[in-house]
DNA sequence: TTTAAGATTTAGTCATGCCTAAACTTATAG
DNA sequence: CTATAAGTTTAGGCATGACTAAATCTTAAA
C-alpha cells in the first residue's frame, strides 16, 4: 500500500533498507557492505544483494551501488532515509508526550508506524508539539526539508576519564537498559563523568549532582552517547584518540 | 509485517476482506457472495475466491465458505474484523478532536493506519478521548469486547416523508459529499425531515430549527442515515416499507 | 606471487496476493 | 425440463521480498 506521500513511491522494506544504509554510513556517507547491512536487517546478504541491486536500477535510483564495493545512498535515498527518520522521532516524541508511552515503550511502536503515516500526519504531530528538535532519547529530529544538524557525539566509552559530559543521547533498542538507565537517573541533558582509572568490563561514573558513583556495565555505557561537559572542558579530549568519531550516535 | 497483537496473526489484506465480510453481511451475519466483496475491495473476483479458500482452510479459520454459495465470518474472523473497525473509529476520532483533521480528512488516514497500531496504542488513544461511543461521521465504535450495539438506523431515502428524524450518522467514504454536508449543517445530532412528496432524482429536506429547505442530491441523501425524531414518531412508518432494514449504516 | 578465508553475488525456490483466461455451477426464463 | 446468462472457481502467471546452496570476488597472509 505505497501510496503515502509524493516522492518515488517506497515499500516498508524499501524504508528500512534505506534507514539502515543512512545509518551504518553516518552522516559521512560511507559506503555501506552488503553483509553489514544483512546483520543489521536480520536477512541474509543474498537478499541484501537483490534488494541494492533494484534500488540501483529504479528509474531515479536511491543508490549508488557497486558490486563487491558496497552501496551509497543518492540524494533521493537519502532524502527519502531523513523523511523516515523524522517520522519515527517525531512518533516516538508524541507517544511519549501525548499518549503517556514511556521512552523504553515508543521505539517498536515508532518503528512499525513510521512507514505508513502521510506528510499531513507528520506535519499535524509536529505542530502539535511546537516542532521538537529531538526524541525522548535524545536524538535529533531531521526537519522537514531533511535538513539535520551534526553533533559531536561521542560514546560514553570512548570518553576520556576525569573529564566531565553531558548525555546528549541514549540508544533506543533496548526496553530493559532503558528502564535501568531511568533507574540509576541516566538521560538527556544529566552530567556524568567517568572516575580514572576504570576502563574494563565496566566503568564507575559520578551522575548528576550525587557525590557517589555507580558502576556502569559496558552494554550500558556503549548505549550512552555524550558531549562535553558545562565546565567547557576541551571536547577532542578523547579517551582511545583513534577512531573515536564513529559513534554517530545511533542513528534511529 | 505481523506481529501487531494477539490473536492469528493477519496481513493487512485479511483485515481488509474481514472488514469487507462484515459490512456487507451486516450484524445479521448474513453470507456474502465473492462477487460483492470484489466489487467492494477493488479486485478480481478470482483473487476473492483464492482468499477466501485460504481464510477457511487456516487453523482456527476466519470465515466458513461454501463453494459457490458465499461466506460468512466465523467468531474469530469477526472479532477480528471488529477490532480493525473499532481502530478505524477511534483513530477518526482522534485525528479529529486531537489532530485539528477535518471530518473529510480522516477516513484515508484511519483506513491505512487501522491496520497497523498496536492495542497498546488503540487502549492510549481511547483513554485520551476518554472511551468515545462514536467517530465523527456518528458511526458506533465497537467495545475492546467486540460488544457493537445495533441501532435501528435507516438511508434518510427510506425515511417516511413528513416524519420528523435526526441525523444518526453520515458516509465517510466521499471527502466531497461531507464538504457539502458541512456547508449545508448536515451532521449528526441535526433534526431534519423530507419534505412530502419530494421523491425523485432529489428531495427537498427541513435541516435542523431553519425554515426553509433545501434540495438534497440523491447521492448526499444516500450517504445519511436517520433515526426516529425528537417528536417521538414511530419508528417502522418507513417509505418503502419493503427491504428498508438494509440501511445498515455502511460500516467502516 | 599464490592461496585460502571471508565477503558477495548468482541461481533456483517459496509464500503472498493479485491478474487474465478458461472452465464450470447455479439460477432463471422459455 | 432445458438452455442461457450470471456468478464462481480453476489454471497459469507475475511482482515482491525472503531463503538456501553454489559460484565468484577480494583481500590479506604466507
Ligand atoms: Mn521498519
Ligand atoms: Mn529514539
Ligand atoms: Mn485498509
Ligand atoms: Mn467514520
Amino acid at each position: 500500500m505505497p501510496p503515502r506521500n509524493h516522492g518515488p513511491y517506497t515499500t516498508e522494506s524499501v524504508d528500512d533498507y534505506l534507514k539502515a544504509i543512512l545509518e551504518l554510513g553516518g552522516l559521512a556517507e560511507e559506503r555501506v557492505t552488503s553483509n553489514a547491512l544483512a546483520q543489521h536487517l536480520g536477512v541474509r546478504a543474498a537478499s541484501v544483494t537483490g534488494m541494492l541491486q533494484k534500488l540501483a536500477a529504479q528509474k531515479p535510483p536511491f543508490v549508488k551501488y557497486e558490486k563487491h564495493h558496497g552501496v551509497r545512498l543518492t540524494a533521493a535515498g537519502k532524502m527519502r532515509a531523513l523523511e523516515v527518520l523524522r517520522h519515527h522521532r517525531l512518533l516516538e516524541r508524541f507517544l511519549h508526550d501525548f499518549l503517556d508511552y514511556s521512552w523504553d515503550e515508543v521505539h517498536d511502536e515508532a518503528e512499525r508506524l513510521e512507514h505508513f503515516i502521510s506528510e499531513q500526519l507528520e506535519d499535524r504531530i509536529a505542530a502539535k508539539l511546537g516542532d521538537p528538535e529531538t526524541d525522548p532519547h535524545g536524538h535529533l529530529i531531521p526537519e522537514r526539508s531533511g535538513a539535520l544538524p551534526a553533533r559531536e557525539e561521542v560514546l560514553l566509552s570512548k570518553w576520556a576519564c576525569g573529564v566531565a559530559a553531558v548525555i546528549s543521547s541514549v540508544s533506543d533498542r533496548d526496553p530493559a537498559a532503558l528502564r535501568e538507565m531511568t533507574r540509576l537517573g541516566l538521560k538527556p541533558g544529566v552530567a556524568i563523568t567517568v572516575e580514572t582509572g576504570t576502563r574494563n568490563a565496566s566503568l564507575r561514573v559520578r551522575i548528576g549532582e550525587r557525590s557517589d558513583s555507580v558502576r556502569l556495565s559496558q552494554m550500558l555505557a556503549s548505549g550512552i552517547s555524550v558531549i562535553a561537559g558545562p565546565n567547557g572542558r576541551a571536547r577532542n579530549l578523547l579517551a582511545d584518540s583513534h577512531e573515536a568519531n564513529q559513534a554517530e550516535s545511533r542513528l534511529p
